[in-house]
RNA sequence: GGUACCAUGGCCGAGUGGUUAGGCAGCGGUCUGCAAAACCGCGUACAGCAGUCCGAAUCUGCUUGGUACCUCCA
């Protein structure tokens, strides 16, 4: 472990990296906004999905106990404008004509299949909006007593204007309320809410709305930016450390999120807001109501009309890390490309450093440093793209030990291992993912002798100098996937 | 209209007041029967204009172009 280093992290609220100081040493509570389960993830999931999943890894690495909550939307997330919109579970579950939760059960355990083919960490814990209605209708309450939110025809609305009195409704997006209200044009004719910027705690369920509860105000339903307030401080206590998120979650979401804390308990419930960025396509946000996005299936095998071709899930999470997390990123099938064939890179090299040959007395300094800068990177706000730099001259490394250009000692080649091991797979979580997404559970060891022996064959004809056979030998098992490579030391195969 | 943010070599993408980011592609070379892989060498990029400075791609101003949020979105 690598305990006692110091991790800076962007916090949104200040808009400057600040160092990192757990409120329970060493621990580290994490929230996260997951997904509003009723589509396919997409594109833009796994950025989220994987940033602060190497954020989990790093912290854990370094020695910390992290919970990590990630929530999954299932109710109050609605389609439109808080009056007139329908919720986004029950207009799928309608199409469908499916019970509501049969679609979240679906899109739920289709975003987990989607996560792990990533290699994300589960969550420590994965609550539900539709778990959490008492706890909800409590911060309502809460909220109610100490005046910052008013009943209006059976729903409860959050009093923007009489909380910014004592608060700052804005710290977080940097928005001033009266440029907000003045510059809302929609004229709420028949709105139950006074002002425009105020927001729905609770909702009176209209006759035909199936997901419905008691409460004291009306059978209804929780506002959609209640949840994450209620299930962080549920699990996370009242004050926790990180919140993540995406940038267009920034507002309103985590706003009035933060609004909402500070209203029923005097306090915003966070120490350090995170953000990551959006993916775009051709230079616009990949989004499901925009419709250009790209769900992670159709990136899996290739099925969609942008695709050249299936990308395999960790191309995905390589290509994400090379970017930082608060850089927008763009999609292309070039930049894919690029990023598959790097990544092949990586992990050859990570395959080759288990079996360098080591010098006695030799001691590269060089690859302490590289050490010492990879680190320093990832705690440098998550500095992935960074990080994956100076792996990439540990790569270089690896192969001119492997070509006998370079010595290593022993302790050397320690080091070199541990920061594949560690750093490559572990923190980065980037791992030889080939055959696992097929799904094809070969027998490997028969697979190695009936490959080996065919290439014995090969070698006999080629100790005979007989190129036709070896070559056929060479392409036919090429046509298989097989890729060959000629080494002093031998023949190496991959299956492609 | 309001508020932010961004503009880097063929592509993707870091970073920074003065030393090569990195990946992919390309060119030349080494190795090899050939191939593949690997290694070595090669690109003198930072939207435009003006300013600050000994020195700016990095700071300031303006211009242009783009994006995001202000409805739901990771």
């Amino acid at each position: 472990m690598e305990k006692e280093r110091e991790i800076q992290i962007y916090n949104t609220l200040s808009r400057r990296k600040e160092v990192f100081e757990p409120i329970t040493p060493g621990m580290v509570g994490l929230y996260v906004c997951g997904p509003t389960v009723y589509g396919d993830a997409h594109l833009g999931h796994a950025r989220p999905g994987i940033t602060y999943d190497v954020l989990v890894r790093l912290f854990r690495h370094l020695g910390y106990k992290v919970r990590y909550v990630r929530n999954i939307t299932d109710v109050g997330h609605l389609e439109n404008d808080g009056e007139v919109g329908e919720d986004k579970i029950e207009k799928k579950a309608r199409l469908e004509q499916l019970e509501p939760m049969e679609i979240v059960q679906t899109y739920t355990l289709r975003f987990h299949d989607a996560m792990k083919k990533l290699n994300t960490c589960p969550p420590s814990i994965e609550p539900r909006a539709s778990g959490h209605i008492i706890e909800q209708i409590a911060i309502v309450k809460d909220i109610l007593d100490k005046g910052l939110a008013y009943i209006s025809n059976g729903s409860v609305y959050f009093d923007v204007k009489e909380y910014n009195k004592k608060y700052n409704y804005g710290v977080l997006s940097g928005r001033v309320l009266d440029d907000m209200i003045s510059n809302t044009r929609t004229l709420d004719g028949q709105d139950d809410k006074h002002s425009s910027a105020d927001f729905a705690l609770w909702k009176k369920a209209s006759p035909e709305h199936i997901m419905r509860w008691p409460s004291p105000w009306s059978i209804g339903f929780p506002g959609w930016h209640l949840e994450c307030s209620a299930m962080s401080a549920k699990y996370l206590g009242d004050k926790f450390d990180i919140h993540g998120g995406g940038m267009d979650l920034m507002f309103p979401h985590h706003e009035c999120e933060l609004a909402q804390n500070t209203a029923a308990r005097g306090n915003g419930g966070v120490k350090y807001w995170m953000h990551n960025n959006m993916i775009t396509i051709n230079g616009q946000k990949m989004g499901k109501s925009l419709g250009n996005f790209i769900t992670l299936d159709e990136l899996f095998t290739g099925n969609h009309k942008i695709l050249e071709q299936a990308y395999s899930p960790m191309t995905v999470r390589f290509f994400i890390l090379q970017a930082h997390y608060r850089s927008t990123l763009d999609f292309s099938n070039e930049a894919l490309q690029a990023a598959e064939k790097g990544l092949k890179r990586m992990l050859q090299a990570a395959k080759d450093v288990k079996s360098l040959k080591i010098t006695a007395g030799v001691n590269v300094e060089e690859i302490k440093t590289l050490k010492e800068n990879v680190y320093s990177a990832l705690c440098d706000d998550l500095n992935t793209p960074i990080a994956l730099s100076y792996l990439f001259d540990a790569v270089k490394i690896v192969n001119q030990v492997k070509d006998g250009k370079m010595l290593i000692g022993g302790e050397d080649k320690l080091m070199l291992e541990a920061l594949f091991t560690n750093i490559v797979n572990g923190v980065l979580g980037i791992i030889d993912d080939q055959g696992v997404a097929e799904g094809t559970s070969l027998n490997t060891k028969v697979l190695d002798g009936v490959i080996n022996m065919v290439l014995n064959e090969r070698t006999t004809a080629k100790a005979n100098k007989d190129w036709a056979k070896s070559d056929q030998i060479r392409d036919n098992l090429k046509v298989l996937g097989v890729q060959i490579k000629d080494t002093k030391d031998g023949v190496e195969w991959t299956i492609e």
